[in-house]
DNA sequence: ATAAGTATGTTGTTTTTACAACAAAAATAA
DNA sequence: TTATTTTTGTTGTAAAAACAACATACTTAT
């Protein structure tokens, strides 16, 4: 764990406490880490499961796969995050997802009942996790609604658009890498593959944008029709 | 407010905090209620808000709305629930969707804050408040998560049929009521209302089910095909 | 370097959707 | 009640998406 100690001061839940305290936490916690290869499932959607994951290296695909092996992602979270927590305070029998490493990932688990629920021993870190893990789920809530914001237009090349701008924002910068390949990023917009790859053809034709790769660029439009 | 402490006794917010208590708590977060009428906006997009509500009585619609007026349903909450929190504890600049009242409606606005931060004379009730934060922000996330199934899928009417199951498994029966009306459902499901009118029609001429206004009716299937 | 495997782009076809326009039914107001 | 407004259902058409099949480019392993 002690190798950690740079990201996990760095991370969320860990806000504002010592360093030299985050250590005795994690025992307090049961932490214990894991690794995963790529593709490998950390979670399988009907497990049941009691902890958290906080990523140390790699990152994760929250993901809704169908009889027919069709898979959809509902989020990606690396380096840093945190995920599982809602589920594992939840009355829901089984998780309605799986988690799946989308790289060589490397995964720290908590006891996350541990730390909303207050300690034998009331240590005083407790109020600080618990404050940073307010944070964190009202973080992940806004993340989910944000993607929505792509998810709600009606045709691919909108879907695109709004989630290349959103990128863009993202590093202030029109020029950006973005952390999916093509099917993964099929798969977070809810379309088809070829269908999104032919769009995306489209609109680098139509001097939109540029692509190399996973490196996109956007253009400013040239005569913006004025909105009133 | 007198008047609403049985609705009040049993929301989220206040559980296992004694109804006795509740009146000194709302003052000290600030209370305030007001009342909406149908489709009157609580919060614009781009606004900024540093409140939560409580929903005392009605319900209302997160919805994001573009240039062109076409509006989509986030979510919907409807009596005993909050809303807003994620938002009140971000960093956003400002709101990135709307809140409307679906009908009229009337909302406790608290002093999201005053919640998450200890107060200075650290009344006892503070910690049963965050816990309960804990699990609303938790049941909130995992709302948004199970919405996604239905978004998910690439059909019309993979998306109704994934919906009404899920309403049908809430309520345990086969009939029930939604509490959508069909532009609500198509908002929220992001279709076009008069080709989802078209196909809710189609799967009831198939047999597949009954509806009648807001009441539907699934039927099971004769011969489900064995899954391999 | 070569071969094998994986990811991405391209094209044509079929299915589905959005859109528009209107009819019918239901709810609301006068 | 009747008139008016709103909601829901229906139909046809144009646009878009899914799907399938394949070509090309890029990666990885040997």
């Amino acid at each position: 764990m002690k190798e950690y100690t740079d990201v996990l001061k760095k991370i969320p839940l860990f806000r504002n406490i010592d360093e030299k305290d985050i250590v005795s936490i994690l025992s307090c916690l049961s932490a214990k880490e894991k690794i995963y290869n790529k593709e490998e499932y950390i979670w399988s959607e009907e497990n049941k499961v009691s902890e958290a994951g906080i990523i140390l290296a790699g990152s994760v695909n929250v993901i809704k796969e169908d009889y027919w092996g069709n898979r959809a992602i509902i989020s990606k979270f690396s380096s840093g995050k945190m995920f599982g927590e809602a589920f594992s305070c939840s009355k829901l029998a089984k998780l309605p997802v799986s988690v799946v490493a989308s790289e060589k990932t490397k995964i720290l688990f908590i006891n996350y009942k541990k730390i909303i629920t207050v300690c034998p021993n009331s240590c005083a870190f407790h109020s600080k996790l618990i404050d940073n893990m307010l944070k964190i789920l009202a973080d992940n809530n806004i993340m989910l609604i944000q993607k929505m914001e792509h998810i709600v237009k009606r045709t691919t090349r909108e879907k695109i658009l709004s989630f290349l701008s959103e990128q863009a924002k993202k590093v202030n910068n029109n020029s950006f890498k973005i952390n999916f390949n093509r099917q993964e990023l099929a798969d977070y917009l809810y379309v088809d593959r070829s269908a999104m790859s032919n769009e995306i053809s489209k609109l680098r034709n139509e001097g939109i944008l540029s692509f190399k790769k996973n490196h996109f660029k956007l253009f400013e439009k040239k005569n913006p029709k004025t909105i009133h």
